[in-house]
DNA sequence: TACCGATATGTCGAGTAGTGCATAACCATA
DNA sequence: TATGGTTATGCACTACTCGACATATCGGTA
């Protein structure tokens, strides 16, 4: 048997929108944190300008907290920074889905390993 | 702030083929087992027939596992029942998801919770 | 005031996963 | 040998997501 690896995705829903945060969100604010604008974290994460705009308006949208600053204009065009809310938000994800791998890993070596072998 | 719920996707993968077994075909196999046919389980799960016959190749193929046996023709048409192999997949994987199930809850307690509110 | 680079947003087309449909093959039983 | 319900499999259509484009807006600085 080849060898097997676990993979998994990870989000947040409400009641009327699916995926208001998740690994993708999560990827862009920090990156958006490290670089200090939108459009140079989409750029460095791979991804069109418009699905991280999209994403970005959908989580500020339903999660109703405001992640982000945003600034048009200006000598360098513009600038988006991550808010204290938004750095929490950051910080508390990463705990979590941290703590998800582990128990993944954890959980693949007490269950599925024995069986592929 | 609404209401938020964890969402996840689980899954196993090769070197060359992703979801090779994960939570729908795991789904699947006790449907199959609890029903005795494809056909019988892919319509309790409300899934098309070629989607459940097509899950299963793809599984069998690059898993590399009997996981059920077939059989056409008879006066019932054919049947479709899990091997040992399988049932121990089904079982195997049942824990290493109730742990993950687990592990998630835990997790938003400890980090998402109190951001929440 | 002109410029430049980033934010803001609609639209259309490509890629993809899944459904429905059609058709064979199969075989125990009547 | 005819029947019926299931497995087996290709194909066309659909729904949805995402990316590529095209524009418009904004506002410090030269």
């Amino acid at each position: 048997m080849k060898q097997l690896r676990t993979k998994f995705k990870l989000w947040l829903s409400t009641e009327d929108a699916e995926g208001v945060f998740g690994d993708g969100k999560w990827r862009l604010l920090k990156k958006i944190d490290a670089k200090g604008s939108l459009r140079a974290a989409s750029q460095s994460l791979h991804i069109s300008y418009r699905k991280a705009w999209g994403d970005l308006k959908k989580t500020q949208q339903y999660l109703d907290v405001p992640l982000v600053e945003k600034q048009r204009g200006g000598i360098q065009g513009g600038q988006t920074a991550l808010t204290e809310e938004g750095k929490k938000w950051v910080k508390a994800y990463t705990g979590f889905r941290t703590d998800i791998e582990r128990a993944i890993e954890k959980a693949y070596e007490k269950h599925i390993k024995e069986l592929v072998k």
